[in-house]
DNA sequence: TGATCATGGTAAATCGTTGCATCACCCCCG
DNA sequence: CGGGGGTGATGCAACGATTTACCATGATCA
């Protein structure tokens, strides 16, 4: 079979034996088209597999209905639930969902949003990389793009947001594990200096003040399985005194499960885990983790919306949505050993 | 702020006092312009943060450099790994990736498609769906659209493919299980009845049938951890005297071993597990997996590559790439028990 | 019968770029 | 002084659609 030249409007208009913006108006059901030459249109379109260039299309009518999201690791658990639910919603709006993985570098991100403006995209979600260079959203104003930023805010709050109460999710698990009677504490998680952790760490902090517990222990790592992991096992030889875990994830948290059960240790009973997320497996997992519940695909269809509406309705001054997480109580804490 | 409209190269120009051919060719480094003249139009782009419209360029030149990567649940790590390994390479050649997630579902799919060819995008990357509606590929066709198969073939083998000797890789992981003594080999895993699984199971059943173990016994489940280790549970209940599994892909088999350590069994020792992809997982898992390693980021590498040849070339025959698994063997294997 | 109107269709302008042909200008040389 | 040859910049026609204003045509009605 030969490499076939793609066919446009003006094919189906010839075959059909009518003019190019009858064949339009035919195609896209606007205008005032008789029900016999419209037929003719659209069975001379299906033949030749006609599908419109909406690169032109947009030109000329300045609308896009592709939405960018443009994330970090799209393999996390929980990106992946969000990603769902952005889509399901915006899908069912009759936008395209694609997605941009920058895994937390800024060239690539750079390059992502760049080629995100070129393109002329109708909309982008955006989880801004850690140190974002501050001429980025700069550039976005200046292009007038739909964006709402996730999770991490970007430096000028010039766009919408969605985020998680992140200081008030740990001071809740915090104070729980703290009312469980653990007095040794530590924050297993997370690395750099985000936002998002150092706002999780201060809510974590300010429990632990107020339970008269000190200054809290940070033990950093990379976020997932294998990463908790190995952090926890550090830990646990480090500082054996040990007897509960916040963690900056639920992967983290299965790996800190995983690690407490290659020492001998049960989660929930000799030490306490609590994840961060709501990811499905949390709910699945053995032991089953106690975790501040964000459900992620919810929160995705709550992204979704808030750019619909911005898409809408351009001129609207733009809002913050921080959503509150939930404590969720299974089998990883449980009081002090004892 | 006010929402400012989109500078476009007219704007440029008029600001830098020069033509559109001037501006746009200055911009590009393409014709003859003088320094002078060069640096005044990067100058006025700069403060107008203009940033060409691609769809419009593109359209003009017939360019495109956008791939688009249709692809089933993202959050497998084997696909994650793969579209890591796509991204580097396409990007430093100066494409974007982006990512569509079907999620397995032929409607979600069929939407993708064509909004990717509406998009006129420059490349496709693609693991079909189970249940492609032939018409499918005879529409990327009639478009000339450069497009790799991943894993899946189409069924209309017009495209170049990549993918994996799948009965050849089972067989001989089943193999290695029948050498190690097991007589009492499941298979673990997937659903439906894709062409990738029907020839794992058919080269698992080739083994099987070479060392006189009589008919494979398939046990189906989800892609995932979680659904790995629940089968795996009802597959001990079910058949106690099942000393091995061969498994359809890590995710399942770390699942399995999941179920294994909950049933107070020791993967390796007492119930043999083989997995299928080698993410990085499997070997930093505990135990670490025995399994087919297929090496995904280089797997995504070679498949870029591919595609590149396509789109440079778009006359050449077709052409299928088969890579084999190789069998690493780590501690989830181990002899008969007894 | 002539004016009015609804109906169905078309030509032409437009979206923001690029590529080609052309042109103005200056310099140099016969 | 006229012609040849660079240089550097420009005008215009695409690219493939949509949208608007307008034009036939036949029906309706005073």
């Amino acid at each position: 079979m030969p490499v076939s030249k793609k066919p446009k409007l003006e094919t189906v208009a010839r075959r059909a034996g009518v003019s190019l913006s009858t064949a339009s108006q035919a195609l896209r059901g606007a205008g005032r088209i008789s029900e016999r030459t419209r037929e003719r249109v659209l069975k001379a379109a299906g033949e030749l597999h006609y599908v419109p260039d909406s690169r032109a299309a947009d030109m000329r009518s300045g609308q896009n209905r592709e939405i960018g999201f443009v994330i970090n690791r799209i393999s996390n658990p929980f990106n992946a639930e969000v990603i769902s639910g952005v889509s399901d919603l915006l899908e069912a709006e009759g936008y395209l969902v694609s997605i941009l993985d920058a895994r937390d570098d800024p060239r690539r991100q750079q390059r992502h949003l760049e080629s995100f403006i070129r393109n002329g995209r109708g909309g982008l979600l955006w989880v801004p990389a850690d140190e974002t260079p501050s001429e980025l959203p700069g550039l976005l104003r200046a292009h007038g793009t739909p964006t709402v930023t996730f999770l991490r805010r970007s430096t000028a709050d010039a766009f919408d947001h969605v985020g998680i109460r992140n200081a008030e999710a740990t001071q809740i698990a915090t104070d729980h594990l703290a009312q469980l009677g653990h007095r040794h504490i530590a924050y297993l998680g997370g690395t750099g200096s985000n936002q998002v952790r150092r706002d999780r760490i201060s809510g974590h902090a300010a429990a632990l003040e107020e339970h008269g517990l000190g200054q809290p222990l940070v033990w950093p790592c990379e976020d997932g399985r294998m990463a908790g992991r190995d952090a926890m096992s550090q830990l646990l030889d480090a500082r054996p005194e040990t007897t509960a875990v916040m963690c900056n994830g639920d992967m983290v948290a299965l790996g800190a499960c995983l690690a407490l059960a290659q020492a001998g240790l049960v989660p929930g009973r000799d030490v306490s885990v609590v994840g961060f997320d709501g990811i499905r497996e949390a709910a699945m997992a053995a032991p089953a983790l106690t975790t501040m519940e964000v459900s992620p695909y919810e929160l995705g269809q709550g992204l979704a919306r808030v750019l619909l509406e911005r898409i809408r309705s351009p001129g609207r001054p733009t809002a913050v949505t921080e959503v509150s997480a939930k404590l969720v109580i299974r089998d990883s804490t449980g009081p002090i050993p004892g």
